[in-house]
Parts: C-alpha cells; structure tokens; sequence
DNA sequence: TGTACATCAGTGAACGCGCGTTCACTGATGTAC
DNA sequence: TGTACATCAGTGAACGCGCGTTCACTGATGTAC
C-alpha cells in the first residue's frame, strides 16, 4: 500500500480519511473512529478506505500517531511560551512544568484526541507505534526526558536517579488527565482542575 | 424494579448477571459488557435481564460498582498485610504507601475490572455512582483520605494543605495504572512495573 | 387443606441498526509506441 | 501529437454479525378465601 502511484482521483483521500478519522476521534474518542463513517464524510464508498488502509485497525493507529504528533505540540506551544531568565537550575524546573502543563492542556481541551493518542485499544496492540513527533520532530515522550536531561545537567537531579524518571513524572500528569477527562475526576470545575495540576506539578518537582 | 417479590424463579438472577457482567469486565474492560452476552452465560434469555436492569447502562453501572468494592478491597487487604511499629509518622506513612500499592495491584491483577471501576462511558454518566464500598464499606477515595487524615494527625502534612490532597496522590497512581494495562507502558515487565511503582511511591510520599 | 385467582419472572421471536469487510466491476489516468 | 493499452483508485451491492430493545405471551409462584 505505501508508495504507489504519484496521483489519485481523489487528490488524497489517505489524507482525507486520516482527517475524518481525527475528528471522529476529536469528538469521541477512539472508539468513535469508524470506517464507514470516516468514508461517509469524506464523499467516498466505504470500501475505498482499503486502498489506503488495510482495516480499521491501521486506520485508528494512523489517528493515535497523528494525536500523539498533536500532543507534542502543546507541550512545545506551552515550552515556547516560557519567557527566558532565572538560573539554569530555575529554567529547567520552568520547562519541566510546561511540559506537564501542555500534557493535561492538550487532555483537557482534546480529549478524545488525547484518548486516542495514550490508550492502546486491546485487540490491535500491534499496529501502535508508541511515540509519534509533532511539528518539531520530537515525541511528547522525548520532550519530557529532554526537559529532564536539562534538569540533570543543572544539577537539581542526580544522574544515577535520572534513569525511569520519566515515567513517574508521566504518570502523575497522565493520572490527572485520565481522572479528569474520563474518571471519576470528571466534572471538576476548569478552576478546581487548574489548582490541583499547580499543585500537582509541584509535588512532581519537589518529588523527583 | 428494586424491592420486589421476594422469590424468583431463577433464584436470584440479578445477582448471577451481575456476576457475569463481572467475567465480561475481567475479561474486556468496561466495553465487554455486553447485555446479550451475560444472559446467554446465565442461560436466560436476552430480554430477562430487562427484569432487573433498566437497560444496559445500569448493568454497567452495577458492574462499576461491583468494581469499585473489589479495588476497595486490594487496597484494604495492603493495609491489612502491615505490621505494626515505629512511630505513628512511619506508620501513617506505610500506610500511604500500602494503599497506593493495593491500588496499583489491583489495575495490575485484574485490568478489565480496574478499568471498568474508573473510567465513566461517555455517554451514560449519569448512571454512574463515584465511590462504591469495598467489604469494609469504605470506598478507594476514602480509604485514601482516611490516610492522608492520618498523616496530618501525625503531624507528616500540614493541616492548611491537607485539602484536595487525595487527588494529588490518586492521579500519581492512577496515571501509572492506566499507561500499565491501558497506554503506551503496555508490555513492561513486572519487575519494571514494581520498580517505578516504588519509586513513584516514594516521589508522592515525599513530595506531598 | 384445597381451590380459584392474580401476579409477574422469564420466554420466543422479531425489529432495526451500523458495523467491518469482500466481491466483481468500471472508467479515469498514466504510459509506451 | 495521436492512439492503444494497462493500471488501479474508487464504485455499487451485498455478506454476516451481534448488538440493544420491544412485543405479546405463558406458566410457575404467591395469596385469598
């Protein structure tokens, strides 16, 4: 399927059909992205999705990269809002907290988005790649161990405990997200969840 | 429905669905409750269950329920492993980590009911109750507080930060439950799991 | 204790729905001469 | 440049599936006399 001829009828329907895909996922999650609805919107018969895509398992994995690529960034968007100064030591404690910010910002605004990006369907674990970049090349995993690294070459970490540190910092965000857009969590009010992602990516950077 | 007859022909069929619906969720999560199915595991037929259930959203959210007792439970059954001793601050601090662990151990050992328990459907959360009791009837969430009150009283927190603490440390080991069974970790080994599960313990515990 | 009656838990059959996927096809496009 | 041909992107129709839910029912059970 993947490099055949230069033109198609459609223009790019692969495109196409990964755009319909994303914004089934946009509004529900997952689960929402069908086949048939993906090629009903896009003005096509549902069996033309098979020249693009071998099922609906490549389908959604091509939607969880591109969400993946989306969640990366919102966390470069919120790293790039930071303004220079302070010490090497007080910068990089500012770039770990953005990237946890851009990380729950990204689950708060896009949910679905972000359920399609981080949780792996059961049956079709295979066909995931587990770390799509965003426009800047890097995965959301990347620009957290980067951010960590950073934290390291200040000396706020010590080297022998910087390896996993990425999953404990990634599972506090994660946990957060999970809880508020999908968990009992659901229903905070915006400000409510503001003050406990503060409080909760203070208890990262005093924690790690 | 609720407090009808006192027999029933099937003995209590109530019951034995919502059993079934709990092989479902053990073995499928939350999705794999489906009505038709745990009629047909109970031998009964499809419109049966419309006896006991309004429809297939409250055997679900009984499912939840169930669920959530069940993740009570592994909780409680940590606490109760603890031997006694130390300080009261050790103690309450054990404790802490003896509930965190009960909570991972249980997403890890029974997933499908894990998920089930705290991740509301989308469209029915309505039906959903936030905090079912476990054997003890205590729920996750207060078995969680009653730590945290614990720590206070042991003078390890200050009373001034103690509100909305639980969410702090329930989205630590939520977010490692969920990208476990459900996310991109999928398919750490065990002994990985049980490492940053300690080290992500120990990051709450000391940076509550 | 025995009989007549009312209740209602579970039956059997059917509904409409939307899904993923397969089939044989057609006609627009690209290519070779 | 013009024509003949091959390719293959998208078509139209159909499949089998399992789902949730509704319908009119029946016969086992509980109750009143």
């Amino acid at each position: 399927m993947p490099p055949p001829r230069a033109t198609y009828r459609h223009g790019d329907l692969r495109a196409a059909l990964l755009d319909a895909g994303l914004q089934l996922a946009r509004a529900g999650g997952p689960d929402a992205v069908v086949l048939r609805e993906a090629t009903r919107r896009v003005g096509v018969s549902p069996n033309a999705a098979y020249r693009h895509f071998a099922d609906r398992a490549a389908l959604l994995a091509a939607v969880s990269d591109a969400a993946q690529g989306l969640a990366a960034d919102s966390m470069k968007t919120a790293l790039d809002a930071l303004t220079a100064g302070g010490t090497a030591a007080e910068a990089a404690r500012g770039r770990l907290h953005a990237v946890g910010s851009g990380y729950i910002a990204f689950a708060q605004h896009e949910p679905g988005l972000f359920r399609a990006a981080f949780t792996v369907p059961s049956d079709l674990s295979e066909a995931f790649s587990l770390a799509k970049a965003g426009r800047d090349g890097l995965t959301p995993f990347q620009l957290l161990a980067g951010v960590l690294d950073e934290l390291v070459a200040a000396g706020e970490i010590g080297a022998d405990r910087r390896l996993g540190l990425e999953f404990l910092a990634w599972s506090a965000v994660h946990g957060l997200a999970m809880l508020v857009i999908d968990g009992p969590l659901r229903g905070l009010t915006a400000e409510l969840i503001d003050a406990t992602r503060e409080r909760l990516l203070d208890m990262v950077d005093s924690g790690l």
